[in-house]
DNA sequence: CTGAAAGCGCTAACAG
DNA sequence: CTGTTAGCGCTTTCAG
């Protein structure tokens, strides 16, 4: 292996030079600079990270929490992930992945061994049994998600408040009435996953006023519930002319079902959804949606440990405004 | 930050001998190892993981090369990503996600660094650029997947010629004479992705040793492309009973088409997949399949790592057994 | 702008 | 069975 001091003697040059120079952390002439880059080059020099971390108290490693449990959409964290590790990349630093199995432990563990500088976890829940240690912890973290009370903690996260509203808004807006929410399978509101719930805030709070008639509908992730909330709502609600669908599993099966029960998308039923744009489009009738943007909120948790971890402060909550892309699925309500 | 020794004093020994009680790598007489057991957990020791790597030149962290590209079943994936990570941490070790997209580069950064101990390499092309940089590395290596030339290497996947055979040899003996292989979509198929080929290669040797007329379709991962594929195969083979479908996004949607163009699964048409189970296990008619063993794999993954790491000798090839599970998606060929 | 040298916290000989 | 000690390879004072 080929070390520091190799380098140094290559160079003609102290080991710390060698160091100032990778890091930049003081000047270096141009002259120096280009003979240590080229020893580097020539002997295929590559700083030893676990040396690097125990001189410097900084690992270059972050933690990403990663969620298992029923009812969340894999793609979506999966695109999370890639994001985080795409930004974390750009900024020099890797990603270990947790599973949220290993909770409270697994935290801990990787912060107290400093085998990572800083956290992000997912799927963060109401009363997220995490959030005392995270708020002890001596690293800096970033939640995805807002629990009850984020006093102390860093979040970012879409406004699903907002997201639930703009979707009632926008069938308001073409004349819809009577509208139903399709929600997330029992489990996660049983969970208290606030994302959810806010949803359902939303939605309710802009239909009363707007003064529409809404109405709410967990829903499980499969398409045989897809086909009897379909015909519960037809049954229950027959005036029901706009639907707004928070469950990716569902969004296609749901359309399939209205259409078997006769009615067309979006002549006499407007569809619209919160989900990420690439499902939205695939759908056979491309669907009206606010977008789930979880490459930038990856983007976003990452930028904000970095400035934490450079000492900056930084918001403790940051909400992404909805931003909803109108495709086939929604149409002005039939005279 | 509580160190060793701080430990040692607090329990009246010496530091290497708290590194041993910690290690197990030498005998220490059971009330010695009470103490330091005791002054660890009053102190709230944690080793620090840089430290130790240094020293030890162990990270005990893997690296997990996940794949991005298009045509990639995201489920599978993850739940192959999660029981790598759940394997790992039984032995003691953690895991670093990396994306294709780094390429040779990622790999190089984290072995040459000594970040990781050893890598996992997911998504193996026939003619995968990765493997002179596998072959060189000095740390040892797991790709998920076989290349033209496994030399050298260590590699473990389902036995995916075997699975092809064994759906044509379900549909044989259910009397079916005609079968086709709905594919994954082409791009799969121009990478030269070995296990697309292996399947094809399964489909059609078991279907000509029976004596079966049989076809092979590749298919784009949507719906409409679903839709299309079925009207073909009813155009241009009416005698057609049995299906093999190897494509997570369109079994589903396959058989939707089916029986919307009048044909009855199972009666009319017998349909079998090689698809997760849960995947199988979900479709509207479940389907009779061969379960893709993500979970497995990445179990075995990990072991044959471990092996390798602890310096034993461990077979180049590893070839999971193709498991079919009869579901209700098949049945004898109406008479 | 550059060098010398003191650790960072742990492991693993070596010695007993 | 336990203690002493010399590093592991790098960063960062402290000096110049």
């Amino acid at each position: 292996m080929v070390k520091i001091t190799d380098v140094a003697r290559h160079a003609g040059v102290s080991p710390s030079t060698v160091s100032y120079a990778l890091s930049g952390k003081r000047p270096i002439s141009e002259e120096t600079r280009q003979r240590v880059e080229e020893a580097i080059r020539e002997l295929g020099y590559r700083p030893h990270a676990g040396a690097r971390a125990l001189a410097s108290s900084r690992s270059n490693v972050l933690a990403l929490v990663i969620p298992l449990r029923a009812g969340i959409h894999v793609p979506v964290v999966m695109q999370f992930a890639v994001s985080v590790v795409t930004t974390a990349r750009r900024h020099d630093h890797d990603v270990l992945l947790l599973t949220q199995e290993e909770g409270d432990d697994g935290l801990r563990r990787v912060a107290d061994t400093a085998l990572v500088d800083a956290l992000i976890v997912m799927d963060v829940q109401l009363h997220d049994p995490r959030l005392p240690l995270l708020r002890s912890l001596e690293r800096p973290s970033v939640m995805i998600g807002f629990p009850a009370d984020s006093e102390g903690l860093t979040c970012i996260d879409l406004d699903f408040k907002a997201a639930g509203e703009a979707c009632v808004e926008h069938l308001a807006r073409l004349g819809h009435r009577v509208v139903a929410l399709v929600g997330s399978p029992p489990e996660v509101y049983v969970r208290q996953t606030a994302f959810a719930q806010r949803v359902v805030q939303g939605f309710t709070a802009a239909a009363d006023r707007s003064g529409l008639s809404s109405s709410v509908h967990p829903c499980e992730a499969s398409p045989a519930a897809a086909r009897l909330v379909a015909e519960q709502l037809l049954r229950e609600q027959p005036a029901l002319t706009g639907v707004v669908v928070h469950n990716e599993p569902v969004l296609e099966p749901l359309i399939d079902a209205f259409e078997q029960l006769g009615l067309r998308v979006p002549g006499d039923l407007s569809v619209t959804a919160i989900c990420p744009d690439e499902l939205a489009e695939s759908v056979r009738v491309p669907v009206s949606s606010v977008a789930l943007p979880s490459a930038e909120v990856g983007e976003r948790a990452v930028q904000l440990l970095m400035k934490k971890l450079g000492g900056s402060a930084v918001p403790e909550a940051t909400l992404l405004p909805p931003r909803l892309t109108e495709r086939a699925s929604t149409a002005p309500r039939n005279a």
